[in-house]
Formats: structure tokens, sequence, C-alpha cells
DNA sequence: TATTTCACTTTTTTT
DNA sequence: AAGTGAAATA
């Protein structure tokens, strides 16, 4: 074995080893939280290169978010030096569209097709129900939904079995095929249609197909469990079954997408599709102490369908799970903040080594507010929230219409931004005649005076504003790099100044946003002239011999003019890309959270209707939903984030929706044996089997019509969290029954607290472990 | 046409 | 509670 070789093995297990020397065909790598599968992934990369002498223009990596992406390009960059810029590592949506666009005539688009998000589909929509005239019997939103879901499912307008009877479905079907034939009008597509095009693309050319079959000898898939049926089907061209060199590594138990269409199906059922598929298991974990894993597995085994396995881990024993109770959000997102200065001032955790989560998005608003005024630096890591603002969009807006001027979603958004007079009813004279003429609307307002109702002051200005983006246009066409076009963009559009003239607080933000946004330009023209030369390097690498000429070796986005590649990336990517903020702790969604690890994790809302969300209790029978298992999945997720400290914290209330919930303790919460909060299962009042739980004492106050919080719940609270403001704290007590807390003494595990208790009882000192949340 | 007001929905998670 | 969209008003 040569050095080369055993450098690459080295710190690898056997069932690592196995997976990263397996030869040729396929090979499904189940890989449990923490087990080192990125490791296993990169390290098998750098072997097809550099051991077996695979050119990296050969690989194709896929993943499913742009942060593993990146992570995993990272990696690879140290493992191989520059030859990794040839490998192509990408998500499966940009890998599509960077192929799409290579191949876009043959699905009748041009080079320059634009990619609409989620609110210009949702107007594509409606002006698809207008004109396929279907009933409203569904609303925009469920429709758009429901043709996502066709979309994941593989399935074009076409394809749709609906019975003639079934009037929703006839409606979805109807507006599904105006809303493709709008968007290709529009020369734009959507998110869904970057796999689908491709998919029904290579099912139509196989002479197609075969061009990139023939380029792709080894393709790699990381988070297989999350992929859909489309993605699936793109995976079995590119490789086809049984034999083909394709590596998928994934853990059913992390599949937490299945509102999205992606099946858990496809890992289980991989070994039979690929028939004769090496299966490795990955079940030695090297990320969390034991009780972190205990607790995780706790929740996640009582799942039903899962792949046989358990991970193990020789890590120590660690610190116990820390559970925050608190009174409401506000209270609880002060605490986290509490926790995290004490963490940091112990010194062994530094900021950027802890995260929070959360279920929703929304809940982070509280978050920030506490982190601000608690002086925590964080980070929001939500994805793309600047290129969510308004006047952020109307810019990529604006951007787009300058690379492809018949993209109508973008034209509306922006044809009166800044104000410049042309009114609904003007527009709607508009978007009437284009649509009977068949033609775009900037094809439309290049002859505004044929458009008959319309007065001379109306036609005047559609003629000017047709100038504007039709100079933009040009501009586009010989603009040589990205942030000059935003640059040309800002200036003939005076959206800046439109903002400053407005004068007050919040327009000047904006501005300032959109200043931020020719830096982000810059930034990218900066980053992708970097990337040319590591390119133009890596082919002077020695020992790299030059791919045969026949073969298609070119990178696949080198035709790709500047502009596009950084709308492609807005469009793709998002802010979260940019930086993951240094010395800061991460603020993020739990979806966010997969694929990153932390050494301290908060988990906040671990209440019932939180997390689990209400949606996921609101079928029949939850507990043996399909939805249960995923949020519980999500938790499972949630907990094995976390290296050295977890928190799990639930408030007693908090407002949701404009009006206060009392919402019971997480049952997830309850799936967690107490002694890994540090409490002694002898210590318990009374132990009672969590299969039978018996009927309280006070009924008086359990036949309240708010939720049961089961009360074998009562043996686990540690209530260390419930530091700070306490008095007044509404508590229960196995024998007392409820009370108040009137002060507190202590810290810890017995921390004593002095309560009023109803009923007769009156004041009482009790050992607060023994309260739980009333 | 532009601006203001008021009723109304919205909150699951992301490419 | 806040942001959106439609109706009412200037």
């Amino acid at each position: 074995m040569s050095p080369h070789e055993q450098a690459l093995l080295e710190d690898l297990n056997p069932p690592q080893k196995e997976a990263v020397l397996h030869g040729d065909g396929p090979l499904l790598v189940l890989s449990g939280a923490g087990s080192g599968k990125t490791r296993v992934i990169t390290r098998r990369v750098a072997h097809l290169v550099k051991i077996r002498r695979v050119f990296p223009w050969r690989i194709l990596a896929v993943t499913f978010t742009n942060k593993a992406a990146r992570e995993m390009r990272e990696r690879l960059l140290q493992l191989l030096g520059p030859q990794a810029n040839e490998l192509v590592v990408s998500t499966f949506h940009s890998s599509a569209a960077m192929i799409l666009r290579r191949e876009a005539e043959a699905v009748g688009l041009t080079r320059s097709f634009v990619i609409y998000d989620d609110g210009d589909q949702l107007n594509i929509v409606k002006r698809a129900m207008r004109e396929a005239r279907v009933d409203p019997i569904l609303q925009p939103r469920e429709i758009l939904h429901r043709i996502d879901q066709e979309k994941n499912a593989a399935r074009l307008p076409d394809d749709m079995q609906v019975d003639i009877e079934d009037a929703r479905g006839m409606v979805v079907k109807k507006t599904y095929h105006a809303y493709q034939r709008l968007l290709r009008a529009a020369n734009a597509v959507d998110f869904g249609d970057l796999l689908l095009l491709l998919v029904s693309l290579f099912r139509k050319r196989p002479d197609v197909l075969a061009r990139y079959q023939q380029r792709f000898t080894h393709v790699l898939v990381d988070e297989f469990q999350d992929t859909n049926p489309v993605q699936y089907e793109l995976l079995r061209l590119l490789a086809p079954p049984p034999s083909a060199n394709l590596v998928v590594v994934g853990d059913d138990d992390q599949s937490i997408y299945r509102w999205r269409g992606a099946s858990v199906d496809n890992i289980l059922r991989f070994p039979e599709q690929y028939a004769g598929a090496k299966v490795v298991k990955l079940e030695q974990n090297y990320r969390s102490d034991q009780n972190i894993l205990e607790a995780a597995h706790a929740v996640i085994s009582r799942n039903r369908r899962r792949m046989p396995k358990k991970l193990w881990s020789d890590r120590p024993r660690g610190e116990h799970l820390q559970l925050l109770i608190s009174r409401d959000e506000r209270a609880e997102a002060q605490e986290v903040a509490r926790q995290i200065h004490a963490l940091q001032r112990e010194g062994f955790i530094k900021y950027s080594g802890m995260a929070v989560f959360y279920r929703a998005n929304a809940q982070s608003r509280v978050l920030e507010e506490a982190m601000r005024l608690a002086r925590v630096p964080y980070t929001l890591v939500s994805g793309r929230s600047f290129y969510d603002r308004a006047e952020v969009r109307d810019a990529a807006a604006y951007l787009r219409l300058m690379v492809n001027p018949r993209s109508d979603a973008d034209l509306l958004r922006v044809i009166n931004t800044p104000a410049r007079g042309i009114g609904d009813t003007t527009v709607e004279r508009l978007t009437d005649y284009a649509e009977q003429q068949g033609s775009s609307l900037y094809e439309a307002i290049s002859r505004p005076e044929r458009i008959p109702a319309l007065n001379a002051a109306a036609t005047r200005r559609l003629a000017g504003f047709h100038a504007l983006v039709s100079s933009l246009h040009a501009f586009a066409q010989e603009a040589k790099d990205a942030a000059s076009a935003v640059d040309q963009m800002l200036q003939e559009t005076r959206l800046v100044e439109s903002l400053t003239a407005e004068g007050s607080d919040e327009s000047l933000t904006r501005a300032e946003n959109l200043r931020e946004f020719l830096g982000a330009a810059q930034e990218f023209d900066l980053n992708r002239a970097a990337a040319a030369v590591a390119a133009a390097s890596a082919a002077l690498t020695e020992g790299a011999e030059p791919p045969p000429p026949e073969l298609d070796a070119a990178p696949l986005t080198a035709e790709v003019p500047p502009l596009q590649a950084f709308l492609e990336q807005i469009s793709l990517v998002g802010e979260a890309d940019a930086e993951v903020g240094e010395g800061r702790v991460a603020l993020m969604t739990l979806h966010a959270a997969k694929g990153l690890e932390f050494d301290a994790v908060f988990l906040t809302g671990m209440e019932d209707n939180v997390f689990p969300h209400s949606r996921s209790l609101a079928v029949e029978d939850p507990e043996d939903g399909e939805e249960m298992a995923e949020e519980r999945r999500l938790c499972y997720v949630g907990f094995t984030r976390a290296r050295r400290r977890l928190f799990v914290s639930f408030a007693q209330c908090r407002s949701l929706f404009g009006e206060l919930r009392y919402n019971p303790p997480s049952r997830f919460l309850r799936d967690v044996p107490p002694n890994l909060f540090g409490i002694e299962p002898e210590a318990q009042v009374t132990p009672r089997p969590v299969s039978a739980p018996i009927a309280p004492r006070r009924r008086s106050y359990d036949e309240d019509d708010g939720p049961r919080i089961d009360r074998s719940y009562s043996q686990s609270p540690d209530m260390d969290g419930m530091t700070g403001d306490v008095r007044g704290m509404r508590v229960r007590h196995e024998q007392f029954g409820v009370g108040r807390i009137i002060s507190a003494d202590g810290t810890g595990p017995n921390a004593k607290v002095t309560v009023e208790f109803g009923g007769g009882v009156g004041l009482k000192r009790v050992i607060a472990r023994f309260l739980m949340p009333g």
C-alpha cells in the first residue's frame, strides 16, 4: 500500500475503510448520526482520484443543501488540492440547473432562462387559474402545493391520472397545464422544473443522456434518505441499475423531508433496485457523549419502521442533559441567553460552538431579541432572509429582466417600482392585451400605442419603462461581470435614490440593503475569478493527464455569463452560504441544523403543538402516524447535533398566533429517561410505570379541559433551569397539588422553594425537582 | 392613480 | 401580532 493511500485510510474504522475502498458497483452506506459519513465520502472521492486515477471531472457528488456542498468542497480541496475544482460537487438543484442550461434548447428554453421563486410561482398560479378559467374551488396556494407534489413525483401535467369526477384534481391538472405554458413563455423554470425537465429530457433523448452517463462514471449522493422520486429517477437515469458506480449515503432515522415529497422508501428499497449493492453500516458515533446519545436513542427507538441499527460510542458519559423551564417564550429566550453566557464564562465552549434550535421560523424573533438584549453575538441561519427582503427582490427582478426580458413575473413586479405612475388599471389592460395577443408583456410594451383603452399618459409611461428595460438588456449582453451589471441597473432604475428621497429610517435601511446587494455581486465576481485561476492551475497540476479531447470534460458552468451565474446563486443558494458567523451563536430551525454539529445545543419550544408541531397532532391517531414519526426523527436530528451539552427547554405558555396558549411539555421529553437529566430513579416520590398512569388525587385540577400532562413526566424535570424569575410561577406537586412559588433558594438538583399551595395546604418548603409546572 | 384603512389570514419544515 | 390584499377615500 502506498503511503498516499495509507494517509487516506488513516484513522478510519473498518466499515469506513470498507466504504472508501469499495470497488465498482453500487454501494449503500447506512450512516448513523455523527458516524463520519462526510469523511467517508470525501476520502472515497480522494481515493478515486489519487489512487484509482479517476479523472476528477468524471465524479459527480450531490448533496441536499448548499451548506453540505460547500463543506464537502472545502474538505476535498484540502485532500486533493486544486484538482478538487474539477469535481462537480453541488446540490441536486444546482447541478440540474447547470446541465439544463447547457441543454436549454432541447427543452424549449433558452440559455438565459431564469429561476422563479415561491412568490413568483404563486403569481403564475394565479394567472394560470385565470387563463385556464378554472373554478376557484381551491386556493392558489393549495394548487401550487399540489403542482409541486406532482413535480416531486416526476409527473408532467399529461402524466397526471385524474378521475373526471374529481373536480379538484381536474382543477389542479388544468392549472398545471397553463402554469407550465406560462413558465415556458416567460423562459422561466421553477425549482421543481429544474429536476423534472431534466428527467424528461433524459427520457426523450437517449443521445443526450448517454453523453452525461459517459462523462459521470462515478456518482455519489449524500443524505439519500431525503431524495424524492424525481431526484431518485434522475440518479437512476444517470447511473442506471443494477451495476452503475452509484454510492448513496444516508440514514433513515434522519429523513425529515417527507413533506416535500421525499420518500424513505428510496433508501429502504435501494438494495432491491440495485441488486447486488454492497451495504455498509456505520454505527460508531464519534460526536456525542453517552448521555446525549442515549437520549436520542430513547426518542428515536419509539419509531416502528426503521432499519435495524444502534449507534454506539466509546465517548465518556459526559454532562447530564439539562431541562430549562420557563414561564413564557420571552423568559425562555432570556434563560437560554443566560445559559449561553454561563457556558461562555466557563471557558470551555466558545460562542461559535453553540447553537439554538427551534421548530418553526416564527420562534426566532423572541430569541433574537433576547440575544441582542443579553449581548450574545449570534447569527440567524435562516437560509435566505437577505434575499427575501422586498427591495432586494425588486433588484433581483430587474436583473432577471435584464437577462431575460420575457420574464413576465419579474416585469410585473417592478413595472411600478420605483413609482412611475403605472397603476393597476394600466397593468390590467396591458396583461389583457398581452394574453389576447399571446405575447410577453415586454413585447407588448414595445408598442404600447397598439394597446386599446390606454390613455396617452399611460402609453408614454409604458414606452418609457420599455426603454429602461431594453437599455438594461443591452447592457447585460456586454457586462463582463455581475457587479457592473448590478451597478448599472441601480443607476438606471434609480432604486437607491428613490428610497433615499423617502428619507424614513426604514427606507434608508432598504437603500443600505441595496448597496449591500451590490457588495454581494462584487464578492461573487471575486470568488469567480479566484475559482477560474484555481481551475486553470489544476489543469497544470503535475501528473494530471489531459482528458481525451473527444470527451466532455468542461466544467459545467464554463460558458455561463457572470450575471446569470450570480442570479443562479441568488435563486439556489441564498445567503447562508455567505458567512456562517465566526464567534457567534447560531440560531436556526431544526431542519437547517441537519448535517451540523455543536459543542452545546439548545432545543427550545419543547412543547406539544410546537414540537411536535400541531399539524402532526391533528391527525386521527397521532402516535401512529407518519407525521409523528417524522417529528420524532427531527427531534433525533436535533439531539444528535450536540457534542457535549444538550439543553432542552420549554415554556409553560407562549403567545402563538396572537393568543396565549398553554401547551404541555413535549411528549419527546417523556421518552428521555430521567437519569439522563441527573435524576436518580430512587429519588422519585412515587415511581409508577409510564404505561399505567394513576389518576391524580386532585381531580378538580385535572378536570379542566386543557391538555393533560402525563404524570409520569413529573419524575423527570430538573429544576436547574429554574433560576432567575421563578417567583409567582404556578407549579404542581404530587401530594400538595397546585401552588404558586413564593421564594427560592439554592441551585441545582437540590434547590428548595417555598410554595403556597391551595386547597387548604398552605405554605410548604419543597425540593424544586419534585415540582412540575402547573 | 396614489394613499389610507380595514378586514383577513397566517405558521412547519427548503431547494 | 403582523403582514397582505381589497376596498374606500383623496
